[in-house]
DNA sequence: AATGAATGAGAGTTCATTCAT
DNA sequence: GATGAATGAACTCTCATTCAT
């Protein structure tokens, strides 16, 4: 059985160093990014039908090569997923972090403005959709939901957290719990990831209400909410 | 070929009344209960192990019986599910609809009660542990997805948006967008549930944060955000 | 285990004498008329779906008792069809053969008038119906098979070759091979037979051609292939 | 998921031709062989105990290959009964519509000729076994009767008919009632596979009357009756 | 005697994984 | 390295038969 190196996936021993792949033929240059292709069509595949109902052979057609040469870059689809999931998750968060750091305006502005981004850069794309498949998936794969929460939940929590705490102690948030407040924050935007998921194909709340929307009524109300003098509007 | 009648589980012509159940023979008795020891079997195994994991030959032998006997009391694993949905939820949003239809004080305190009931009755018990699951399992049986949308899913929201509107109408609201609304109040909750199901383990936040605490602290903030006349403090 | 005793079904040492029937509570002679009851119920069904897919419990239940007691009076599905089977077979035979030992007139018009009255005993009712039964489960049956072929087909045989013969040493018929034209007899019912019960769900044949239309149409034919004059109408 | 190509069993896009076939690896020569093999062991299987008594394993194994092998070639036990069906009947019957379609002389000798054929292409071989099997199983597999119908009785009745048609108009036959007429040609045969199938072990009849000495004596017969000018030896 | 709840051997089918070519 | 034919464990559901009541 091939072993998976501590990078994840198959550790090629015959690996050619980064110096070589100018002058390497088409085959080496190819087989150097089929992993990336088997982890982007596997991705695409997951998002479609899930993780149960993608079959092996799926992912390696839609990479382009047969269902044997799956199992020469990953040991099994479990670790093909970790793989993925390891890929794509704790990329934004230190970025948003440095930028919050040194931001200097209002934080309701900047709490808007992140989470605006957080849709853009995150929910949006494959990180998102990455986030989605981990919820559903984590009591299946143990310790990639122990990487998550260390990699990514933890993080973004005491981001969040942060920066509420940021603006109760100016004066410009009420004196509202901090990790409840936090929670209001995520939860609705990833919850609509989710159910977009799982409940998408049946109940199709996109057609009437657009994430843009959803977050923009959710800063709105929650913002409302929190800011000490009650504001606008 | 045995058929389910309306109440989900293979209806029995037989029904004893209770009168007689002193007196009933012990594997008279037996098979009352059957159903209610399947369901608990099958739940107990659902949330351990999730709903596609759980083989139906262990729910029968968890509930003490063999495999074939499952299938006299359900057509099958899927209506077995049904018939928990429809126990555990169907069940608390068509009471929690006639309690609203009959309420006539402030809607603010109907929609706080309405949400701890809620938790109380659903998100606490076996009913929250169907919505788990349900969650979770929905992408890979979409026939059950469905039942659930129509069954749990869009009465829920029904039931809420049109206590919204309610509040609207009367002025005791802003004239929020009532989906986007509707989703704020229903997405922490659920999300939590998720959370605590999915990295439960690996990320107790029940420690620090308590369902009722997050739920206070929700409705502090939503009805802050949700009232015409800016409140107290 | 019951054993079946030499009359096929399970000897009941109980057993009460025909003296006693007058006299005998309702129970008793409702006891008296299950094997029957059974038996006629079973044949029912397996005119309409075969006997593979009639489960034993319909039986039991077209003949008004528990699944159960269908045990206690044949010990098993198998043997239940085999003492259908003997019940109804080896019937009319000897009875038809006595009529054509005394007839004086012309073969042909005897013939022609036992294949209509076979038609009409046999084809049409119970008998033709065990006929077609064991001519698709005879191979899972064989001990039945020899049975039948020893009490059934070889008499039957006999009886037509001996017709024929008679009418060719008579000189009414050419000198045809026997054993053939007794085959051209018997085949184009049996297999109408057969047919309808096989296909006639997708081939409604019996719509453009009735079995008493085929009847005169083959003893059309085939007399006038058989007769030494020819007598055509 | 495996798609049937028209051929019936799963098309292989990467067929090679005859020209490397000397050289192709072993594996894949036998990929070739494959469905002829499973189809030889199925149709051994099938006469030996019948179509619903055969299990897939078992197929397989016969054919050397473990079950899910057999799942590749073929998408279910259905489907591969109907490549049976059209491999060895339905090629037949299109065979012979041509031949008559073109045939000039007297019917009479285009139908005893096609009889003939028919026996020797057909009723003698796995063509013949496979006509028994289906008239044994039909009534526990509706679809696959249904697609007997359609795929051989229905054009096998119209070839007839039309032939018999064919005389009747050019005179060479008196106005005999055509559908009766097809039965009579086609019911000896058939029902003397299906007895000899059934009741062979028993009632040994090819012993005293083999398939050609019938056939020879049926068409003697039926022609007789059928010619209009009466032609007697 | 009658019941019908309970049993459990099997059936067809799927698909992650292996390994000969 | 790449392939894809082959594998076989696993899964749900059926139904003839048993046996406690």
């Amino acid at each position: 059985m091939p072993q998976a190196g501590p990078g994840g996936y198959i550790s090629d021993p015959s690996v050619i160093n980064s110096a070589t792949l100018a002058t390497a033929p088409a085959r080496q240059r190819r087989k150097d990014a089929r992993p990336q292709e088997l982890l982007d069509a596997a991705l695409a595949l997951f998002v479609e039908k899930g993780f149960a109902a993608t079959r092996s052979e799926e992912i390696a057609a839609r990479a382009g090569v047969a269902k044997g040469t799956l199992y020469r870059y990953f040991p099994s689809k479990d670790e093909l997923f970790k793989v993925m999931v390891r890929d794509n998750l704790s990329v934004h968060i230190a970025e948003s972090a440095a930028q919050a750091a040194q931001y200097e305006g209002a934080i309701a502005d900047l709490l808007s403005e992140m989470m605006r981004a957080w849709w853009a850069k995150v929910g949006h794309g494959n990180a998102g959709v990455v986030c989605k498949i981990m919820m559903v998936e984590a009591r299946n794969f143990p310790e990639l939901a122990r990487f998550y929460v260390d990699e990514v939940i933890t993080p973004s929590k005491a981001l969040i957290g942060s920066m509420i705490d940021r603006g109760i102690r100016t004066g410009e948030f009420r004196a509202v719990p901090i990790e409840a407040t936090v929670h209001m924050l995520l939860a609705p935007m990833l919850h609509m990831l989710l159910h977009e998921h799982s409940f998408g194909a049946h109940d199709n709340c996109h057609d009437t209400m657009s994430p843009e929307a959803l977050l923009d009524a959710q800063m709105a109300l929650l913002l409302h909410g929190l800011l000490a003098a009650s504001p606008r509007t």
